[in-house]
DNA sequence: TTAATTATTGTTATATTATAACATTATGTA
DNA sequence: TACATAATGTTATAATATAACAATAATTAA
């Protein structure tokens, strides 16, 4: 169950058809009576630790989840177009099953993985 | 060929045993009269650009490159100790091969991607 | 159902990370 | 030389994120 101020940013993230950014949420609600930046953190830091939204790391910003294999947030995939900044949520079985089967050399148990592809959408590629 | 400030901005990451920020790299290259955030940024950004150093988007860190297969910082993996915060450059020829290969379903070309494993490096497993 | 515990909220201030804008100097190249 | 490109220096400021403290709400255990 989310709390107040945590539906109400989660609402913000997933309207939002693209990546969206902690002050650009703080922007938006504050006609809610969201004031200040840490109100903002705090519901972002609870969305991503249970899951329901992802930072995408190289762009500070967050999305909402799209997929429901990525577990509370331990596997977490996506394509980002370097021209319009279009972000996807990658959901591949293969893909997903290969790298939480990996295990590196010096030995460390891995509990969560973060992969960030770059190139050009579909779209961005004909221009 | 590294310029001056690149030159020694980049001794600075080498030599550190671990990621080091950029305001760290700024408090330590002060005395060799590098007195401002945005010369160590735009060498920081032309190392990254030419491979010899590569972000830890997670941390906002900068480590220096241990992998010749990483070319031109087109293919990065990492795994990060949540404990000790200990980084690791990941060579494994398979997992890099398995990546390049990927190509999303939505039919996006890929030129870079970045994956950072987290977990408990050795040391931090047994404690 | 009270008391204790834990999660959430509100608020101010501040720390940390990064870039804009402009002027100058050095380096490479036709 | 003249031109282009890359690198430097400097001041100011933008953008991202957390510390510290106080109060309130929700949950759980006795």
């Amino acid at each position: 169950m989310l709390s107040k101020n945590q539906q109400i940013i989660f609402d913000i993230i997933e309207k939002a058809k693209e990546p969206i950014k902690a002050y650009s949420i703080l922007f938006n609600v504050q006609k809610k009576g969201i004031k200040a930046p840490l109100q903002v953190y705090r519901a972002l830091d609870k969305l991503v630790e249970i899951g329901k939204i992802h930072k995408i790391e190289s762009r500070n910003s967050f999305v909402a989840c799209k997929n429901s294999n990525c577990q509370i947030s331990k596997a977490t995939a996506f394509s980002i177009c370097e021209s319009c900044e279009e972000v996807s949520e990658i959901s591949d079985n293969k893909l997903s099953k290969y790298l939480k089967s990996f295990q590196n050399k010096a030995g460390m148990k891995f509990k969560k993985y973060n992969l960030e592809f770059f190139g050009l959408c579909k779209k961005c590629s004909v221009k």
